[in-house]
DNA sequence: TTCCCCCGTCGAAGCGCTTCGACGTCACGT
DNA sequence: ACGTGACGTCGAAGCGCTTCGACGGGGGAA
């Protein structure tokens, strides 16, 4: 195996220098940096991570803790995990994947070896049992979520209950009275997922604001299921005109399923919706929605992560919602005049 | 920090033997483990993963290489991700995430700088560029999944070739002559994606080899392109009674579309897929399908890791191919008699 | 009884890197 | 002309653990 001393030895100049030319801490003469990097470029030379974590007491590399609960739309966990893996490279940082299994024990163990430097916390429940855990810990953590306190915590997550608003506000301004929200399924309210539950908060919220009559379906998120729901919520309210579906795999079949039942969409019920943009621009009929920006959730959950790292994690805002970007499309239109 | 002189310390004996108490290497009486461990308990130690990689050489971390390219199925994807986690876990080892991004130098850079003892690669094409990386690396790998020259590699997959032989002697044995397969989306045959070329030869070989008539169809993986591909099926087809899908996202649409098409299943039409056993048990219609054995396949690939890691990788054996387990559901039945 | 060997434990030598203090040099201000 | 830093480099001391060789003591074989 190819050393630091090798490199020093070939390069003419001692192992701190190598040291110092790659990790640029202390001033290097252009020529010697050259004569460095041509060395380490010849012999093909690898820092040992284990030696390098050993001894700067960085690992750089970061937790991400995946807790794959049922009820959650797996594709949209991919977004993030893939974006937090993207921007934790562009750190120079490489990332740990921890499942459900493990539990806290698991935070634990990879925190306190030393095994990571920080953690990225997803699928936060309003009454989290890690937080604790997680304010202890000596590592910093971000999480991807709003948990009910969030006191002494960073968490960063896009507003849903602004998300929910802004759907019904849309719909509001559009001139309908009647509206409903299609959910996630029964069990990630049960579980009380932050992001599931503040929507129907928003949604609620708004409605009553603008004196709209309103009701909220948790929904299984089998396609299937679609038919039963569309039926179900024009039983319910007779006079529905405008839906706001959480549910990313229910939402193309509910819409076919309006139709079945003789609804057109926009033109007898305006659909929104709160998912990708991806996917709300991919149907038959692009869906006015309000984007679930994965991408920069998981850029900025890492980057926040890096300044608490390097800046000893004074002025890291504890929380950071991302405002809602609503995106008109084709599912939705002014409500008939009677 | 508490290190292993501590414990050392606390429980009278030389920090060696604290060592060997906790990895076993060497006969350590019971009284004096027995105190070792109510130190290690007392002090919650825990051991400093840098130093142990150093020292050992060991890292006890794999990677998990996961190339989400366009076309795949995500949640298939992540049940891969999850059960080498849980296994890996199992031996003790904790699992770094890799993706596309990174490509061949992220390999070679986790694998060189010694961070991971192993890999696990996903997504295997049938002329993958990382293979001769693979083969040069110092570090063990298990591909999921096969490519076209697997020799000196280890792979591990189920045999998607004979799954598609299952449905076709399926379909066949009931006396279907007219059969179709709707694959993947075709940039998934356009890179050459090992598993979804397979199932094409299999079906393929199979019809010919039962004197069927029969047809290949790529189709996107969007529900709404469910009904026009029945039409293209019908149409091309007429007398098209059995289908074989292979394509997760398009099942259930795909049912739907036929029905609407006034073809009932199985009455008319008998369809059977590859896919995840929940998906298929799920549907409306409980769909008679070959499973793809994630969970079985994450596990067997890191309990052949864990072979060749410790065995030196003698009687590791190259190709591991899970035979196709065909259950029969409420999609398929008899071709009526004429 | 004597020799050997295995058991259980210890001490010391690293593993490959980072980092701290030190030192010589050079340029600059006064 | 001389003090003062900043610059560029070096040597050495670890970081916390594993592992190798060594060693005393006890039991079995001869």
């Amino acid at each position: 195996m190819v050393g630091i001393t090798d490199v020093a030895r070939r390069a003419g100049v001692s192992p701190s220098t190598v040291s110092y030319a790659l990790s640029g801490k202390r001033p290097i003469s252009k020529e010697t940096r050259q004569r460095v990097e041509a060395a380490i470029r010849e012999l093909g030379y690898r820092p040992h991570a284990g030696a390098r974590a050993l001894a700067s007491s960085k690992s750089n590399v970061l937790a991400l803790v995946v807790p794959l609960r049922a009820g959650i739309h797996v594709p949209v966990v991919m977004q993030f995990a893939v974006s937090v893996v993207t921007a934790a490279r562009r750190h120079d940082h490489d990332v740990l994947l921890l499942t459900q299994e493990e539990g806290e024990e698991g935070l634990r163990r990879v925190a306190e070896t030393a095994l990571v430097d920080a953690l990225v916390v997803m699928d936060v429940q309003l009454h989290d049992p890690r937080l604790p855990l997680l304010r202890n810990l000596d590592r910093p953590s971000v999480l991807i979520g709003f948990p009910a306190e969030p006191s002494g915590l960073t968490c960063i997550d896009l507003d849903f209950r602004a998300a929910g608003e802004a759907c019904v506000d849309h719909l509001a301004r559009l001139g309908h009275r009647v509206v409903a929200l299609v959910g996630s399924p029964p069990e990630v309210y049960v579980r009380q997922t932050a992001f599931a539950q503040r929507v129907v908060q928003g949604f609620t919220a708004a409605a009553d604001r603008a004196g709209l009559s309103c009701r909220v379906h948790p929904c299984e998120a089998a396609p299937g299921a679609a038919r039963a729901i569309a039926e179900r919520l024009l039983r319910e309210q007779p006079a529905l005109t405008g839906v706001v579906v959480h549910n990313e795999p229910l939402l193309e079949p509910l819409i076919d399923a309006f139709e079945q039942l003789g609804l057109r969409v926009p033109g007898d019920l305006s659909v929104t919706a709160i998912c990708p943009d991806e996917l709300a621009a991919s149907l038959r009929v692009p869906v006015t929605s309000v984007a679930i920006p994965s991408a920069e959730v998981g850029e900025r959950a890492v980057e926040l992560l890096m300044a608490k790292l390097d800046g000893g994690g004074t002025d890291v805002p504890e929380a950071t919602l991302l405002p809602p970007r609503l995106t008109e499309r084709a599912s939705t239109a002014p409500r008939d005049a009677p």
